[in-house]
RNA sequence: GGAGACGUGGCAGAGUGGUCGAUUGCGGCGGUCUUGAAAACCGUUGAGGUUAGUAGCCUCCGGGGGUUCGAAUCCCUCCGUCUCCGCCA
């Protein structure tokens, strides 16, 4: 959620930039300002109107305890009309701030000026990369859906029989892989000095709204209309939203903090592309780390969490590439985002496995959050977050990457964790 | 799920219709004293809106609504916490 204040003093500057994002409906801006102007009015008008009536009340008040019934009594004839103003104005008042808040919510977030233009993936600028793989002769690699059958890792079929497409059943040394990761990721989170985290894996409306997934997402999410509590799509949304409505003292920041969660996303509208395997997938583990900062260091901090998600990706000897997101790729709630992509060699695919994005006082705003600078006064912190990393296609890349003719191995750096070097 | 109690400022805890945004204690901050620290003493210390404003005005005692000239205080409702019973990993 923006600030109203900016958009007043910058209205050309923001037209502009939401144009980087590919959002053209500019009037929203102006009905916002419009409203704002309106409210501010009414709010100014009633303010008055209360101030009047409450003197009122108070001389009622010292004229009832001195005993003077008939003079209170005359006072209290003027106030009836002061009421019935007051709670028109008071109406009028919650409507001009419904529609307000209403507008902010629709609007996103600006993007940095450094972030590229561009529609969409062909927008993306690769900033860095690992050395090129040496081509391999043998042609005849596997895709990791036949790996998962040949060596038993991981039933799709069951997945379906119990849940639908999507939800895949991990087996034996499949299982034992996806614990390893919750493990590995978290032991190196923990050496980065991320504070552990197990936040719940159902939220409620306003979490969503918090960390901006509603209004805008609202059908990518598993709702449980029973309860109005939304499954999470992201550990994002409960980690961040557990600072909403604080003011994080100078000691307590930054905050840094990291998770593991199963995630869920109804991906509505993305069948048929990309889905086979773990490509794409309905709930998938991920962990996901979190910080809240001061402003002036959010985009140093952005770089350090990239290159933090980057050390993990070599450790586990993976091909990769990190992508600065163009503005049409940049979500909703995003100023700014790196994308860290790993080579899967059988597929020829670039995977995502993580999404490293700097919301700078976007969160914050809808949150209520915020923190002191050095001289005490209130301030909105920046909030990041990104994935280190999402399970399923990290274990795609290393079951493609990594296959033998009759075996996989097993990255050195997850051997402790498996138990063993290879995958028989 | 049934019955009851309760929800006040960072925390604890007064306040049951009138000048209360709220007594007090702890904590925090500033100062006096001290070589330094502690103790003691003095002062200060919630949030939001409007505004050029640390001026004024308005709002906020879990959320929302109502009664009243006037509500932290009364009524309704929702949410949450606690206790007892039932059920249960």
């Amino acid at each position: 959620m923006l600030q109203t204040d900016y958009l007043r003093k910058h209205r050309e500057t923001v037209a502009q930039r939401l144009l980087v994002k590919g959002f053209h409906r500019v009037e929203l801006v102006d009905q916002l300002l419009e409203a704002d102007q309106q409210r501010r009015h009414i709010q100014s008008t009633l303010d008055e109107t209360l101030s009047q009536s409450k003197a009122l009340a108070k001389t009622i008040g010292k004229l009832m305890g001195q005993g003077k019934q008939e003079e209170a009594q005359a006072v209290k004839s003027q106030t009836a009309q002061l009421k019935i103003k007051a709670k028109t104005l008071q109406e009028q008042l919650n409507n001009a701030t419904a529609k307000q808040h209403q507008l902010l919510l629709e609007i996103p977030n600006l993007p940095h000026p450094d972030v590229p233009k561009g529609k969409g993936e062909e927008g993306n600028v690769v900033v860095k990369a690992s050395p090129p793989a040496l081509e391999e002769k043998d042609q005849r690699l596997l895709p990791h859906w036949d790996l998962a059958k040949k060596y038993n890792l991981i039933d799709f079929d069951l997945g379906v029989k119990v849940t639908g497409a999507g939800f895949p059943v991990y087996l034996n040394d499949g299982a034992r892989m996806q614990r390893a990761f919750v493990s590995f990721f978290l032991d190196q989170a923990r050496k980065q000095g991320y504070q552990e985290v197990q936040p719940p894996l159902l939220v409620n409306e306003n979490a969503g709204f918090g960390t901006g997934q509603l209004p805008d997402k609202d059908g990518q999410m598993y709702h449980v209309t029973q309860d109005n509590l939304y499954l999470i799509p992201t550990a994002e949304v409960p980690l961040t939203n557990l600072y909403g409505n604080r003011i994080l003292n100078t000691r307590e920041m930054p905050v840094k903090i990291a998770g593991y969660t199963p995630c869920f996303r109804r991906e509505a509208g993305s069948y048929g592309k990309d889905v086979r395997g773990l490509n794409r997938l309905h709930q998938f583990d991920k962990v996901e780390i979190v910080q809240i900062v001061h402003p002036g260091e959010s985009y140093k901090v952005l770089e350090a969490m990239t290159s933090y998600v980057v050390s993990l990706v070599e450790k586990l000897e993976l091909p990769y590439r990190v992508l600065k997101l163009c503005g049409g790729d940049t979500s909703f709630a995003a100023a700014m985002t790196y994308d860290v992509e790993v080579y899967a060699k059988a597929q020829k695919k670039w995977l995502e496995v993580s999404s490293i994005s700097n919301f700078e006082t976007f969160q914050a705003t809808r949150m209520k959050l915020r923190c002191k600078d050095n001289h005490g006064k209130k301030i909105l912190p920046h909030t990041l977050n990104g994935s280190a990393l999402a399970f399923p296609r990290v274990m795609a890349a290393l079951l493609e990457n990594n296959q033998r003719e009759d075996k996989i191995k097993v990255p050195r750096v997850l051997v402790e964790y498996m138990g063993k070097e290879f995958i028989q």
